[in-house]
RNA sequence: GGACAGGUGGCCGAGUGGUUGAAGGCACCGGUCUCGAAAACCGGCAUACCGGUGAACCCGGUAUCGAGAGUUCGAAUCUCUCCCUGUCCGCCA
């Protein structure tokens, strides 16, 4: 969400930003009508305020009329008119700043300077790191998990529905074993509060990351009651210190959590359909971070390093690609992809997306800090990124790893928790 | 799920219709005192929004006592709904 100051102060920038992201012949009448909305409602709000200052007066003199046994009853005449044109008014304020906060909340964030305009078509690898392999001979990694009896896709979709999986044995093992690898590494190694949070989040919680209200359709939502099921471990972690002001002397702070995440894939239908690419529920460790606004941009290279660092540990080639505003997140200003290769489906798969969204969730979030020189309370910046999502990083272990004679090979680091060196 | 009891400023806590944004205390900041510190004493100490030509400061106004709605000339205080917390009972992994 954006400072409505701001959208006032700075319309230009933000319109280029909209630009950018080739959004702005869509966004122009939201931009022009919150502009217009702020207008009247400030205008509502003097005059509704006058009549208020106004009627302090009055109903004080009634008071102090009978207090010493006088009546009152012009005054309260005079009030009770007052009071009825305030109703009038604050009716109409109520109806201005609804529309225009919802309106701001469809405006998606202002992307950073080194965020190149324009599409996907501008994404730009900004690094590598392990050579991607040849896959003529490589068995795609459904054919693999059902010969090996370790992924169970028609029983998935028996008990569930499409899109849902059962790991069985060794693999049912791989996934408990990259769970406890990545937390052991982000919590020993990078410094991370291991987290357990609920998987179910409210609807504050869903606003406040902006899922919620631009994404609802994507959401899978509980039956009579206002809640969710999490898309990602970003909703709770980010929403931990929701409507708090942290000391300065906290950040930053950072969260990592395992969690399952539910997603409707509402507008993917048909794509990806096969295997494990896109998938309704999945498991992932996620990583979060708050810190302050003048740290976020290198705060966000020491966090995509945590999420590569897990991918290093899995031999598993990858880059790193910067994405343009347009292909950008909604929420984020700035955002990497890790993106590992698949030899067997023939494709880089994202297995973490790693954002900096700058005050865009703290604001809405209502995330602040208190700075150290004694300064008013300012908004946190928030980061995530995945470290990382378990399906694509199956996939390509069983496609990348795959030996000439069907045989899969189990890095090291995962072979100490798997407690085996090879899947036959 | 049922029955009670509660939700007031950073924290504790007073306040049951009218100069209450809210007593008192703690914490915090500044000062006096002291060689220095502690104690004591004095003073300060919420946030948001609107306006005063932009910013800083300042000034005026409005709102905020869990959230929302209502009664009233006037609500922290009365009524209703919801949320949350505590205690007891029931149920349950």
């Amino acid at each position: 969400m954006h400072d409505l100051r701001m959208v006032r102060e700075h319309i230009d920038a933000l319109r280029a930003a909209m630009r950018r992201r080739g959004a702005l012949d869509a966004l122009s009448p939201t931009i022009e009508r919150a502009i217009a909305l702020d207008k009247s409602r400030r205008e509502t709000i003097q005059a509704v305020e006058e009549r208020k200052a106004a009627r302090n007066a009055v109903t004080q003199q009634v008071g102090q009329k009978k207090r010493g046994g006088e009546s009152a009853d012009d005054l309260q005449q005079q009030s009770r008119a007052l009071g009825d044109e305030i109703a009038r008014l604050d009716r109409e304020l109520a109806e201005t700043e609804g529309e225009l906060s919802a309106l701001l909340l469809e405006l998606p964030n202002i992307t950073l300077d080194q965020v190149p305009a324009g599409g996907e078509e501008n994404n730009s690898a900004v690094r590598s790191w392990g050579t991607p392999r040849e896959g003529a001979r490589v068995q795609p990694h459904w054919e693999v998990g059902a010969r090996l009896g370790i992924i169970d896709f028609e029983r998935g979709a028996k008990i569930s529905g499409s899109g849902f999986i059962v790991f069985r044995g060794l693999g049912a093992r791989i996934v408990r074993s990259l769970m406890n690898l990545m937390l052991d590494v982000h919590t020993g190694q990078h410094g991370y509060e291991e987290t357990w949070v609920p998987v179910v989040v409210n609807r504050a919680s869903m606003i406040g990351t902006a899922q919620l209200p631009k994404f609802e359709d994507d959401m899978y939502a509980l039956k009579g009651e206002d809640a969710f099921l999490i898309p990602t471990a970003e909703v709770p972690l980010t929403n931990l210190y929701r409507d708090e002001v942290l000391p300065e002397s906290q950040l930053p702070k950072s969260f990592t959590a395992y969690s399952p995440c539910f997603r409707r894939e509402a507008g993917a239908a048909g794509k990806d359909t096969r295997g494990l690419l896109r998938v309704h529920e999945f498991d992932k460790v996620e990583l979060v971070r708050l810190v302050t606004p003048e740290t976020s941009g290198e705060q966000l290279e020491i966090l995509t390093g945590h999420a590569e660092k897990i991918l290093k540990l899995l031999e598993l080639p990858y880059r790193v690609v910067r994405l343009a505003a347009g292909d950008t997140g909604f929420a984020s200003a700035h955002t990497y992809d890790l993106e590992t290769f698949a030899p067997g489906v023939g494709k880089w798969l994202e297995v973490s997306s790693c954002s900096n969204f700058s005050d865009f969730q703290a604001r809405r979030a209502n995330i602040r800090y208190k700075p150290t020189d004694g300064g008013k309370p300012r908004f946190v910046h928030t980061l995530n990124g995945s470290g990382l999502a378990f399906p694509r990083v199956i996939a390509s272990i069983l496609e990348h790893h795959q030996q000439e004679d069907g045989s899969v090979r189990v890095p090291a680091a995962l072979s100490t928790y798997l407690g085996a060196e090879r899947l036959v």
